[in-house]
DNA sequence: ATAACACTCATGATATGTCATTTATTCCGG
DNA sequence: CCGGAATAAATGACATATCATGAGTGTTAT
């Protein structure tokens, strides 16, 4: 279906973003969890909060911001409310709504955590490309995500 | 620890790799699914027998290409056995070795799930990546990955 | 008003991934 | 040879992700 196969040049770049697509999240998650107890996920949610006003959100807006499943947010904000990081409160203005919340724990722990996690993607990443490249890398990947959201097919 | 966050620029390049990274393996997971009944993770290691001699290869060898861990290829190799995809077979040269050989069910599973697979790709990435872009994305991403392959820390 | 539909979120079952450990074998220095 | 280290692979426990569904609430057209 859909006509012709990759090029050979093709090929040998989507495999390499491939390997670097396995390694990178792997070890980001790594340097993470050893030097903060938290994992790449709750990070991400962390951080969505820490920036929200009233370090609120409401779960549908931590869904778009992350591009998440509505149903993967619901069991990690489950988890996360265990382990202190967040909590949930009731949202009067809709009903069916609800509000995760950062706790003091939460902010503590992505404040103490985003240093050491920012300087391992700027080594790793940014230390390594040029301007340009940088640039052709952030364009690479908007043209991708313009493709996946744009045609909602 | 590490010194310096990142700039606005790299900021916002970071972040629309981590759209993109989330978008695009879920997307293609799904086409795969849809049009063929196979996972990603189904496919690629699929992909790796099929193009070995004898459509077989050692598991060790397998995880070097695909960069997994070593035992969730396993858990992955047990559930495709189960599928029917793939057999496993006692290695003579190495008493602890084993093989993973491509059954003949996987075989067409393999190839009649390719064209669509490779199609998309094509369309959502390569399609829209004019030469000087994809050749920086290639870059960019082999930067990434001799970053985190280079010093085994 | 109200019925049909859409939205927000949670849940349980299942699939998948990770970590620590175990078993069996090979490799290598004495 | 032989004993200790390293390698290959599997396993069980647990963490996480996905899918289908459900319960409750808003929204809208008639």
């Amino acid at each position: 279906m859909t006509g012709t196969w990759l090029t050979a040049e093709e090929q040998r770049a989507w495999r390499t973003y491939l390997r670097m697509s396995s390694l990178l999240p792997a070890h980001l998650n790594r340097q993470l969890q050893q030097d903060s107890g938290l994992t790449l996920p709750e990070y991400e949610v962390l951080v969505s909060l820490s920036e929200a006003p009233e370090r609120r959100l409401r779960p549908f807006q931590i869904c778009e911001a992350l591009n998440w499943e509505q149903s993967r947010l619901s069991h990690q904000l489950t988890r996360m409310e265990r382990r202190g990081l967040i909590a949930r409160e009731g949202c009067e203005a809709d009903g069916r709504g609800a509000f995760a919340v950062l706790t003091d724990a939460g902010a503590e722990a992505i404040a103490s955590a985003a240093p050491g996690h920012a300087g391992t993607v700027r080594r790793l990443i940014f230390d390594r490309l040029t301007g340009d490249q940088r640039a052709a890398f952030e364009q690479a990947c908007a043209s991708i995500v313009d493709a996946l959201t744009e045609h909602p097919g």
